[in-house]
DNA sequence: TAATAGATATACGTATTTGTATGGTTAAGA
DNA sequence: TCTTAACCATACAAATACGTATATCTATTA
């Protein structure tokens, strides 16, 4: 086999991925834990090398060529590649010390993980454990975390992934205020209530609406995707809000609204990993670990109901 | 975007895979052009920094542990990736002035290749040539030459290929040779006759039994893969050749045999590149430039037929 | 308009990597 | 058994690349 094609600097179709993924010079050094220079240096030495433009420098900011554009579809398979062989040395590590990352919403971060996590590192003293907190679902082909707890079934087919339970949604608010709301045998008389929440989309209010409810803008007056400050605005008495029954009936502040209709929905738990780390034993510790104790707590929930 | 996942040395993924498939340090060395301890330190250095082994040290030979098997196989797809980003880099080079690799095989690069680079080099003095010379089918996906000439179809979706033509194959001979075969009209009758080739594993004697001949062993008496070879035993009157018509016709030593019973076989001939290369403007002079000029020779080929 | 923040490119001292030379070990052949 | 050849690892000097500091430019903001 000839490896005359393959012997340019790898590092440096690194440099330029990363590079025009980030937009920026700094950017790109400081993803890569290297300096502005040397990401500067090893652009231009690319650059040179394959003697191509890769980028128009214009003013302050780097606009990829067209030639940079069809090389930057090329880079990012190599990238993916490179991906997939740190995915790999991911899954042959046997080592149990080391660092775990897990992915989580904010009312599981702020709520359920401390516990487990106490307990975790109680057990596994040499496992670290870092935790990226997004109500986003992370994507862990680009081993953004190596855990995720989610609300929906995994689609990629790459991941596996263990359903804990299923979580029932209430509607919460402070006893003063759903005193002021009227008894109703049927959402649809529903017409005053505050919900906070996040509706930017109308995504919450048009499932809602599909299930007999009468939502209107009307109804989402204080607006917010960071949960735990509607956790905050509802105990001020401000409206209700959506919430997990395990939580909820936990926070003496909080009562069920419309407790005789039964829960506004349920939504599945999944804890999901990628596929390469199946064999990591350090993973996989922290991944039996999350779904025994995160399970025993949906159970707990369930038989309340 | 995180990136925390590919900040590794990419350089020292290299370092691995092709030390994996050359087999040793040193091959590997001379393969990249780097020397062997470095190519000992880089190797080395991803062991450390994976904390895995990828290589035991057994004597003085380097076997794969399985952690490496396993991890080669994301290797290669990183250097495959790697490949296609230097064969598009090539496609991206509008750069007349530069080296064009032809890989083509012996006959033709012995009869034909010399008068057609002579004109090239007349044409574009500023492109150079290099010639690799092999009967094996080389592999243009490997980026073993930017242009090839061969005698089959590419299989290959993403090479770019144009038939020049069909080229007549006789049986060529001396007249001496010849003159003591018997006079045939069927190619059962021959038992007697001397063909000189490569029939090691009798696919030539498979080839043309399934036409009607009857050749055996005993045929195939003196045996060479080279073809220049064949030419010179067959012109010291010790046995036929397989040879392509217009550059038998054209030698005064050859004669065909069998005249009447018309060519034993009709080959096509093929120019074909890679696609990343389409664009390459120094590729692409070349490749018409053979193309026109094999074309007229095939042609006139045909014409004398 | 002036100032600030954020971006890239360059200079220079330092740190790292590389190549040369060498020693040690294994496998094959006389 | 001895020799030769091929291979890997290590030591040290040279070459290279890196980080810090700095200059310059641009877009945004006061």
């Amino acid at each position: 086999m000839t490896w005359s094609s393959v012997d340019f600097d790898w590092n440096q179709a690194r440099a330029f991925l990363v590079t025009a993924e980030e937009g920026t010079l700094s950017a790109a050094a400081k993803a890569l834990g290297l300096t502005q220079p040397t990401l500067s240096r090893q652009v231009s030495a690319l650059e040179a090398e394959l003697g191509i433009t890769l980028f128009e420098r214009v003013g302050q900011r780097l606009v990829l060529t067209e030639s940079g554009i069809e090389l930057l579809e090329h880079a990012r398979l190599m990238g993916d590649a490179a991906l997939n062989f740190a995915l790999a040395v991911a899954g042959q590590s046997q080592q149990l010390e080391g660092t775990v990352t897990i992915s989580a919403g904010e009312l599981d971060a702020a709520f359920r993980l401390p516990r487990i996590i106490a307990l975790l590192r109680q057990a596994e003293p040499g496992i670290d454990i870092e935790v990226v907190v997004t109500n986003d679902v992370s994507d862990l082909k680009r081993r953004e975390a190596d855990i995720a707890i989610r609300n929906c079934r995994p689609t990629q087919n790459d991941l596996i992934a263990k359903k804990l339970g299923d979580e029932a949604i209430w509607l919460y608010g402070t006893q003063d205020y759903l005193s002021e709301l009227p008894h109703i045998t049927d959402f649809a008389e529903l017409t005053d209530i505050q919900i906070i929440g996040f509706d930017r989309n109308n995504s919450v209010s048009n499932i809602l609406n599909q299930q007999g409810w009468q939502l209107s803008k009307q109804n989402f007056r204080l607006i917010t995707s960071f949960q735990l400050l509607q956790l905050g605005l509802c105990k001020e008495g401000l409206g209700t809000i959506f919430f997990p029954q395990t939580m909820g009936d936990k926070d003496p502040d909080l009562v069920r609204a419309f407790d005789h209709m039964g829960p506004i929905m349920k939504l599945p738990v999944w804890l999901v990993c990628h596929q390469e780390l199946r064999t990591n034993l350090r993973v996989r510790r922290v991944f039996d670990f999350i779904a025994n104790e995160l399970g025993q707590v949906l159970e707990s929930g369930e038989a309340n109901k």
